[in-house]
DNA sequence: TAGGATTTGTTGCCTAGTGCAATAATGGCT
DNA sequence: AGCCATTATTGCACTAGGCAACAAATCCTA
């Protein structure tokens, strides 16, 4: 039978009889906040792909990251980079050639390997997801009140670099959207 | 041929000649922080997730996060709930009751209907995933300097306010992950 | 109340994404 | 030359999804 996927193990992450320290800030609110901002953020960089390009789903959508930001890739490397198994890789290629966002050739060197770039369109493609991505959140930033906007740039840098030492992103889950 | 997925249109989002206000803040530097806040945040969402059960998949969890909101429901209704189809979420349900994380029964009083409901194991799933993500939230904010943490709840909440006003989620894709 | 319209869930068919395993072609090394 | 590693591809199996066809049930109206 399959698994049934029960939870591992039981919380002991969270702490409640933690109570003492800050009413101040509170940090419960402070995580609300940020998953009231992590809502607005993934909405904001999903709409910026699918108001694009509703035929390029979000993992040729990875790819074609990669390869913009990687330069030319053998599949096993754009594999790798996309922590899928070379076989999705080559597949998923294929399709992007179909839709002529990928160009495929032969490597010269090693005749097994091919090498995968973006097409013009294919770069393009990325080029304007990345910037209207980038314009809706300046759009957004324009709405926010023009005096907080040191302190959000500090706290925004401080979450960024406390989350960045945690545990390290093992992008186990495909999720990375690149910019 | 396969309509090969051009862009649409050219950008017209950008100003490229808007160099005028601001040598402050920069709005361009508060993107990017926004871009990287990003990132960390959907790595914690996934990785909640992905630590606890590799055997749900994300639409699958989906589902039962809005099961676990909006109580009992009908196929149909779940369908909408999550943007799919009708026989998407069908056969997505089938699965989940086969994982023994959710209970489908015909309803009384329309024959034709059926009844979701989380079971316990399936409650107990969402619940955990849900505090593993908070926890991990709390565990990054508490390494951010306590005297910015006020201006980051203030920033967070302007951005969040900020975001809510823009056109809306149409949660064209299916990225929402709830809570 | 009888019959048409609508709704609800299912199922078939097709595409995409994925992993694993097997395979063929190549390259490297002894 | 022979053996082993690497590269890409392909077959198999499964999840996710949409669209269309359907049967059963419910609703609505003439």
């Amino acid at each position: 039978m399959p698994s049934t996927a029960r939870p591992r193990q039981a919380a002991s992450e969270t702490h409640p009889h933690r109570r003492r320290s800050t009413p101040g800030a509170g940090r419960e609110e402070l995580v609300d906040a940020l998953l009231a901002a992590s809502r607005a953020l993934v909405a904001v960089a999903a709409r910026s792909l699918a108001d694009l390009a509703e035929d390029v789903t979000l993992p040729q959508y990875r790819a074609l990251v990669e390869l913009a930001q990687r330069g030319p890739l053998r599949a096993a490397d754009l594999a790798q980079a996309l922590s899928v198994d070379r076989s999705t890789a080559t597949r998923m290629c294929e399709r992007l050639v179909r839709k002529e966002l990928v160009d495929r050739r032969p490597e010269s060197t090693d005749r097994r390997a091919v090498s995968l770039t973006l097409t013009p369109a294919g770069s393009e493609l990325v080029a304007e997801v990345t910037r209207r991505r980038r314009a809706e959140l300046a759009k957004i930033v324009r709405r926010m009140p023009r005096e907080g906007r040191v302190q959000a740039l500090a706290a925004l840098r401080a979450f960024a670099d406390a989350a960045g030492e945690v545990p390290a992103q093992d992008w186990a889950m495909g999720w990375d959207l690149g910019s």
